[in-house]
DNA sequence: GTTCGATGCGAACACTGTACGCAGATCGGA
DNA sequence: TCCGATCTGCGTACAGTGTTCGCATCGAAC
């Protein structure tokens, strides 16, 4: 448009050639993957498009290869600028089991607040690891070496499958649930018929279906201490192995 | 084609006409998930298209549609075609750790089958089960309600995170090493310099470097012992449970 | 024999990711 | 001061996508 603009018009006055086409500070690879994962967070990660994110930077769909290889490497570099937000406490700084505590409920919340991250992680995986992401595993790993267990990356791994494993369960229904555009306890409350009428027959003892109710009235912190419940169970599981 | 010849040749022959269009058995939706299964696992997720799969029915892209409402609806009947392979075994036959221990190796094993599956739970999610995943949800339940756990639905959710997590990360990372056509060895043996590189500085006291070597030696078995460990670590955890 | 619902499908629409090549800006040196 | 070289933005085009529409064909029921 202001290319055009100064084509056409055959006085070029100073201001229309101040900054001819940019009114932010132009084009530049933070820049468009901070944009991008702001459009992944409010629209979800189909409705990510290279034109639509060039249109919300006020370029053109093709300027952003100029910077980026390819819309892969645009998502593996949101995901580890989303790694970013990660936080471990330092090693020998207190109780082992609350710091890494501290670790897996600082992903679980990252993963809450961007709810396209466990599916952009199940495609692109954790082969190519950007420098916060290898940071965290890091710092992740000084905590059980510290601890002093005996096999430290096994323990590691552990963990991050249960953090992972629930993050990705409690991100996709959340997604789930906003696409719906009710709200968590309407969506539970109109799920729960049709759940019930399949889980009828020969089924359990009514454990599950408490489940179901207590989540209508609540269905964060359930969720919530549902996690928690887990996290315990994996950290005793560990302990036991500390004098092995 | 056959409606062409039949329109051009004014002498319809019975040879011509017997089975006009259908050397298959025709369309259906069985035959249409069955297919998109064995193109999954061939080609990987990317590569399905609602074309390719008409193409390899001897259809058009179009007939799909009416057995089959939408792409995503066929991803959600291929996860719960290929939850049909999973196998836990009935409560009250034998230990309660042995049967939970087979449903989660069950589990593996068909996502390792079926490398796609985790991406597709990751973006589908386990809201709208279909009948064989709400059966292997039962049954699972059902060996935590008969062990006595006070909890047996949080128990279950916690296995499964594990099991659900761990998978993922597998099969995530089996899909990069067949994307890059080497052997899963030369592929480990490969990614070991840049690892080590980017691992370089204040890291870890050499733990995770015998790791990726112990890697490249026999990575699929290492891989099969991890997961072991990390399931008798939960299984452990819940145990402490048992007489709570 | 005729109508009717189910099925297959060619063509079209609105998109997508990405490659190419041109325009203009910026900058180092002569 | 000018002149190339290099970098950046982007219009256009290509091949491919999921999905819809309307038409043709079919087997069965009346």
């Amino acid at each position: 448009m202001a290319a055009k603009a100064t084509e056409q018009n055959p006085v070029p006055s100073v201001w229309a050639r101040a900054r001819p086409t940019s009114d932010q500070p132009s084009l530049s690879r933070t820049t468009i993957v901070r944009e991008a994962i702001v459009m992944l967070d409010a629209e979800g990660i189909e409705a990510l498009s290279m034109r639509k994110l060039g249109a919300r930077l006020n370029a053109g769909a093709a300027s952003l290869y100029r910077h980026v290889a390819t819309k892969d490497e645009l998502l593996e570099l949101a995901v580890d600028e989303v790694a970013a937000e990660l936080h471990v406490p330092s090693a020998g700084s207190g109780d082992w089991r609350t710091a890494v505590t501290e670790a897996a409920r600082s992903f679980r919340a990252a993963a809450l607040r961007h709810p396209w991250l466990p599916s952009v992680l199940g495609q692109v995986g954790l082969v190519y690891l950007g420098p916060h992401l290898m940071s965290f595993s890091e710092r992740l790993a000084g905590l059980f070496v510290e601890a002093g267990l005996a096999e430290p990356s096994g323990a590691m791994d552990t963990v991050l499958s249960y953090v992972i494993g629930m993050s990705t369960t409690e991100a996709a229904w959340l997604s789930t649930v906003s696409r719906s555009g009710a709200s968590e306890a309407d969506f539970v409350a109109r799920l729960l018929p049709a759940a019930q009428e399949t889980a009828a027959g020969p089924g359990l003892p009514a454990g599950p279906r408490e489940d179901i109710t207590a989540a209508a009235a609540d269905p964060a912190a359930l969720r919530e201490q549902k996690f928690a419940y887990g996290l315990e169970v994996v950290l005793d599981g560990l302990a036991l192995r500390l004098n092995g």
